[in-house]
DNA sequence: TTGTTATATGAGCATAAATGCATATAGTTG
DNA sequence: CAACTATATGCATTTATGCTCATATAACAA
């Protein structure tokens, strides 16, 4: 498996020196995507735009709600914003969010194949 | 770039159904990784594993506060404990942490390199 | 202008999680 | 057994964040 190769190498690197201010952006990053609500958004979004009626309908939350998470992940540069008259279409403006979530999935599916499978 | 490549692919499929249970638990792990000191501690243990005394010297934490959050990283399978003596060593479990830690950094370097650099 | 629709935002409440302090537990030594 | 060391944990406080309700803004239509 490649991934596993990859894995080695880096294990074996020096780590770069990080300050205190990489470290909260990075915590950061990874905060906006640790909201329930936001991640199905951004699932909703992989196959393309959606406005925000759309987005609302799709996740059964309401639209003041789906509004800030928008505004969140936009803030973190992980979508952004395209307005088209009254509507506001929005999408994934940051392509690691889908390894970023495979990773995630992929190591959760592993420590979970052991007990009762959740994902499908 | 092999990244981009990869990304590409991904982008393209369709994603697969997400439940409430599964959203809450990739959520509970970006959850993990949101936490300044977390992030200090796994890149203190990328070379190898280390005992608490050397974790709470090395980030220079409080022993408590080292000490809950190991226990948080450990319970997420994120490291792992070995008890040897009065010490005990804590190191990486989950090698997708390097992979995960990476892909952000690349992702905010990205976004940071039309601003001043403040990684390295 | 007024009205209507789509989206954003301010205020207050509730919950979760990080931190510090003190103390408990486990392992070791004498 | 008592004393000592390394690590863990209970409790209280503070801070951060999500959610809801109501209202504001922006774009369009008549």
């Amino acid at each position: 498996m490649s991934t596993v190769c990859l894995l080695k190498s880096m294990a074996k690197k020096t780590p770069r020196p990080l300050g205190e201010e990489a470290l909260q952006l990075i915590a950061r990053r990874f905060a906006v995507l640790a909201e329930p609500m936001r991640l199905r958004l951004l699932h909703t979004l992989f196959p393309g735009e959606k406005n925000v009626s759309e987005l609302v309908e799709a996740t059964g939350g309401t639209q003041a709600n789906i509004s800030r998470h928008l505004q969140t992940l936009t803030e973190a540069h992980i979508l952004k914003r395209r307005k088209e008259g009254l509507q506001v279409f929005y999408s994934i403006a940051d392509p690691s969010i889908f390894v970023l979530c495979e990773l995630v999935c992929g190591s959760l599916e592993k420590q979970l194949e052991k007990q009762a499978g959740i994902f499908r």
